[in-house]
DNA sequence: ATGAAAGCGCTAACAA
DNA sequence: TTGTTAGCGCTTTCAT
């Protein structure tokens, strides 16, 4: 049995109040402070959290939900927003919907129910009923990559349209006119942005949208695999693709190699937020990624500020943040 | 503010104690359940954990204190671990030290003092005076990677000399004799098992052992790339690298892809961990990997028994799990 | 500056 | 089966 204040009391003859007090940082006279330092040594005491929360009504915990763990995308975030909660005395509970948008459901209730004082998501389906109850509760949340619609909520979001315009650009002035790019399921907020930005691009590139190049995936390894071997294989290919997502560059790597195909001679081609085959792939693979540290940080400020009341009052506030681009060999002039 | 068992009672004209049986799975008259349910859907009533925790002593929390949060190595076991402890009703508390031994330390003791059920560590220095703490109190331990000296606990390790012995086996089964190997730190549990593994095969096919031909890393991107480039530019290089962790195979790959060296013929590589690279280099790299699905779930059901009293009484248990060979062209015989 | 006492929301004897 | 009651360990008025 772990030592209580009761004891700490007994071994002083000082009241529970006075203890108390002194833990939380008031003013003791100096003889009982050291007289509670020492039977807190002596006694191996520490605060109990659960009791101290049932009274505060705060658990001085973060619930975090994500699609998967093994995403980098999710635990660079994460590993940043961790750091910066622990540093002000949160914990962070961690829950992996396995990109299930009822295990999603499932484990956002489950959160829900574990007196967190604060919520960071990204969503899938969303699951607004839920997250509005949440709010009701003056339960502050912060959405990360997509904002949920009819929920009016703090978020941090990467400026997609920009970034793939950018991407595109680049295709473009390099001399390419068929420019492909493999999309996320339509309706999704990234990828919806991302093919606006294509748009964009081809626009002002005065190159005339052809549908037959704009593939949507499902943000999955195998569906970059599977339409850029469709692309590749057709009798007249595009000459650059635009992928757009981490998980669906890998894929499509996977088909480019597969194909012995030789960057940027026979293909050009343009990832995103995957950084590791801008580095080992030879030549190099360009990519746009989201610059997932600082997403970690601005989530982390959103919600310190909610949490201490600093922004209590402000309406939603949303953080646009700037994609980074990496060069690289894998695209360049039509040959 | 929101419902309590209070709340219901007075709206059912109930007692606590019934009401708080039927929560639990009691058994209670079939209109009283008929009230207390409908009472619980009026008032949106959920249990008060924190209060619940304070009264069983249970918090329903596993701390999980890990190396860094950025690691495929430890998100997949994470992924795992944490469904398998949520399905049976527990919460993951995550913690990620930065490879640092300090932060270590500092985030250990949050944990212990958070009233958590359960440990699951991968450790660096180890902590283990703070872990024989916890054992103290009765709470479980699970290690992942490494045992602590000193500390008699569960653990889940991998066959790293077994696995290690394997991949030297292929290279010097396909006539090489200069085969270095990029090991860990010194005295760090995983590096010293590698290294076994790799000597033991060099003495199984009757290699000198040549210390020139191992270097020791720390474990990180920037060591396998810096030692494999040292072995490269060598008047003499090695034919053959073995690199033995993730980190440092891509740093490897990098210093290769620097030199421009084709593998196999100029170069046999194989590394560790890194089932992309696998997959994503011509010709792929071959590789050992860890079985992190199974460590995930071994370690869920070391921990699940302890904490259901399955296992209390057992001595340490410590499940050493078989490493995966995935085949590739980047090693083959000497031309 | 200190102490007495109430109570956070729940569970678990024990009694009825 | 149900109710009464005591407390889990802590914070926080309100007196002193």
């Amino acid at each position: 049995m772990p030592a209580t204040m009761k004891d700490i009391a007994r071994l002083t003859g000082l009241s529970l109040a006075t203890i108390s007090k002194y833990l939380n940082g008031g003013h003791v006279l100096p003889a009982n402070q050291r007289a509670i330092e020492q039977a807190i040594n002596q006694l191996g005491y520490t605060v109990n959290s659960v009791a101290r929360s049932l009274k505060t009504r705060r658990s001085m915990t973060i619930g975090v939900l994500i699609p998967h763990l093994e995403n980098v995308f999710s635990t660079s975030i994460i590993s940043e927003l961790e750091d910066k909660l622990h540093q002000v005395g949160y914990s962070t509970i961690i829950c992996d919907y396995h990109h299930d948008p009822e295990m999603e459901a499932e484990k956002l209730d489950f959160l829900a129910h574990r007196q967190i004082d604060g919520l960071v998501m990204m969503p899938l389906s969303g699951c607004r009923d839920a997250l509005v109850k949440l709010r009701e509760r003056q339960i502050p949340v912060v959405l990360i990559d997509r904002p949920v619609e009819g929920l009016d909520c703090d978020a941090v979001l990467v400026k997609n349209r920009k970034a793939s315009f950018q991407a595109v650009s680049r295709l473009a002035e390099a001399g390419h006119e068929r420019i492909a790019i493999i999309c996320g399921p339509q309706g999704v907020y990234t990828a919806d942005e991302r093919l606006y930005g294509y748009m964009d691009a081809l626009k002002h590139y005065q190159i005339k949208l052809d549908e037959d190049l704009v593939q949507y995936g499902n943000y999955d390894t195998k569906s970059g695999y599977v339409l850029t071997a469709r692309l590749l294989d057709r009798q007249k290919p595009p000459t650059a693709v635009f992928v757009t997502n981490h998980e669906m560059t890998y894929g499509s790597v996977l088909a480019v190699n597969e194909r012995d195909l030789l960057m940027p001679k026979q293909l050009s081609l343009i990832g995103f937020d995957h950084k590791l085959l801008n580095q080992v792939l030879r030549p190099p693979l360009a990519v746009v990624t989201q610059p997932l540290k600082q997403i970690g940080q601005t989530v982390a400020e959103l919600l310190v500020h909610r949490l201490t009341g600093i922004n209590r009052q402000e309406p939603a506030i949303i953080k646009y943040l700037d994609a980074v681009w990496h060069d690289g060999g894998s695209y360049g002039p039509l040959s």
